[in-house]
DNA sequence: ACGGTGAACCAAGCGAATAT
DNA sequence: ATATTCGCTTGGTTCACCGT
């Protein structure tokens, strides 16, 4: 019932919510609620009850733990050049003899890892590595037949979100393949969805929690990374009804560009009817026009 | 036929927010 | 300050589906 895509688009629509500050400690209030089941019915046309989300962030949240577990304090993984666990049999074998479940993650790597690391992983995500995986393009075209030609909005999601913001992190970084991004996006998926992985363990292996303890701390003692204008875009093409380049929209980005006070009001604000009132008061324009 | 897998459901328990 | 309520987590189970 859950294609990859549909579950990338809520995982990726958690991430708006969380952004926007409608979800604290995984608990989703009821704007961020009925955001998620409306826009959902909005990309899909298929209406889902709140319950069912639930459920599906519990079983996706089992995934990336039981993904995570193979992972975890585990020195020596080793890559090929297109960055899928490259190990030797024998390594295989013995992770299977600990962990049963480790077999499946040798030739199929978990569907949508990146957004998995976001809205599970346990620190603040600031945009982070130029993640483009989307991994599972096999597997969804067996089934998966109807919906197909509306998933579009989930593209230029991703492009929009996907920009790199590494601030100060990037000395420290990880490895040479997570500056890379998405060339060739349609062919190579496969590879892409390897490098994802590899990108997750060499994170996981590495220093990973002192990375982004570092970034939170660079978060704290400077309001303008968490007030970025990114961050305030992204909100910004979240609201449902600020349509895309209509006059409020472009107002909007121009008032919000402005300076670093305008995007704070405009953060405030936790729901997204009271922001868009907000910038139609600070714009002057209607969401109407 | 069988085992693996994911969706759904359930029971207990916990944390946080709210009410008393 | 304490009690209550609510929703989520956790762990477990059942069921249907799929490939072997």
């Amino acid at each position: 019932t859950w294609s990859d895509e549909q579950t990338r688009f809520f995982l990726q629509l958690r991430l708006d919510e969380n952004l926007k500050g409608n979800i604290r400690k995984q608990m989703v209030n009821e704007a961020g609620r009925q955001a998620i089941v409306d826009k959902f019915y909005e990309a899909f046309g298929i209406k889902i009850p709140w319950r069912k989300f639930g459920i599906k962030y519990n079983t996706c949240k089992k995934q990336y733990e039981s993904f995570k577990k193979l992972t975890r304090n585990r020195t020596g993984l080793g890559f090929d050049s297109t960055g899928f666990i490259n190990m030797s049999e024998d390594w295989w074998n013995e992770r299977c003899k600990e962990w049963p479940g480790a077999r499946k993650f040798k030739d199929k790597p978990v569907a949508n890892m990146d957004l998995m690391e976001k809205v599970f992983g346990t620190v603040y995500i600031s945009g982070g590595e130029g993640w483009s995986a989307q991994q599972g393009e096999d597997v969804l075209d067996t089934k998966h037949s109807e919906h197909d030609d509306e998933i579009d909005g989930e593209d230029d999601a991703e492009s929009r979100r996907d920009i790199p913001t590494e601030e100060a992190v990037g000395s420290k970084n990880v490895g040479p393949s997570s500056s890379r991004s998405k060339v060739n996006k349609k062919r190579s998926r496969a590879v892409q969805a390897g490098q994802a992985v590899a990108d997750v363990i060499r994170e996981s292996v590495e220093s990973r929690d002192k990375i982004l303890s570092h970034k939170n701390h660079l978060i704290e003692n400077h309001p303008e990374f968490s007030c970025s204008e990114l961050r305030a875009m992204e909100v910004l093409h979240s609201l449902p009804a600020i349509r895309m380049w209509s006059p409020l929209y472009k107002a909007s980005i121009n008032h919000v560009k402005q300076d670093a006070a305008n995007r704070q009001t405009f953060l405030f604000y936790g729901d997204d009817e009271n922001r868009v009132l907000y910038l139609e008061y600070a714009t002057g324009e209607s969401r109407d026009a």
